[in-house]
DNA sequence: TTCCTTGCAAACGATTTGCATTGGA
DNA sequence: TCCAATGCAAATCGTTTGCAAGGAA
């Protein structure tokens, strides 16, 4: 969003060296494939995109040290399946469209002055529970354009 | 939060009769324990909560039930486990307060006037990408007053 | 050498389903 | 009566793990 997909793949991989995990390919193919991507992808998506390049139990192996780095980070769409993108400090905060009909979960981000203005009435209301705050999601659920169109 | 679990669960068991689908033992026993909860619940915690007399398949068939029956909702949280509470035309519109260290889900309100600032700021961002809105949620995460004091 | 990573196969846990039986309207 | 709901056991599916082999530092 900010900068171009293959600088934030350039920086996770710096953040991972920076810290004592390694760089493999297959790591970097997961990486990649995540920052081109215009949102969170399932482990059966990636695996397809990069053609089984890397067996599945691999893939899993690698998302879970690679979201542990900070690299990445982990969710669940509607059917509960794991979906994973790269983590915000990397692709800049943001928030998901929805479509309730096919699925598909999109990046989308929202004015500044708007998130700043979530933002503290979050910290508000979760204050008055004791809560501290640490982040927010968004997820807005709608039709695409796709399959409003069908 | 606007009025006693009770009515709600009256409500709910309402709305089952008037579609066609029955009201038995087991769907009232569900439907009375997610009226009580202040939080969206699990098939197993579900199912401890009424001391297993309703078995998890049974429990699950009829979570299904009363979803498609447009009683219940259905999320996953972060382990990815399935978690069901009243839909939001019986609890009224609500989010979640999510507790990072012991995964707890709880409900809260935020002002009408902030939900509405949000409500039109999401339709225009969505409308922008050519979507049509049906509906958002708010996840708060952060650590709930418990696991701060630990 | 010494870990870390890999790939296969087997294990896992949440959820779903087949089937015979029970029960509500 | 009759279709829907039940309960058990077995199947399913996404995900995790044991283990032996391969690689990088």
């Amino acid at each position: 969003m900010e900068q171009p997909p293959a600088d934030r793949a350039e920086q996770a991989v710096a953040h991972l060296l920076s810290g004592r995990v390694r760089s493999t390919p297959a790591r970097r193919l997961v990486i990649r494939a995540l920052a081109d991507s215009d949102g969170p992808m399932t482990a059966a998506e990636l695996h397809r995109s990069l053609h089984s390049a890397i067996p599945l139990s691999s893939l899993y192996r690698n998302l879970a040290v690679l979201e542990q780095a900070g690299v990445l980070s982990r969710e669940h769409d509607a059917a509960g399946v794991a979906r994973y993108e790269l983590a915000e400090w990397l692709t800049g905060h943001h928030h998901h469209l929805i479509c309730a009909g096919c699925g598909e979960v999109r990046d989308v981000a929202i004015p500044p002055e708007t998130e700043h203005t979530i933002t503290s009435l979050v910290g508000r209301v979760a204050g008055r529970a004791g809560y501290r705050v640490s982040g927010h999601r968004i997820d807005i659920e709608g039709t695409c354009p796709a399959c409003l169109g069908g």
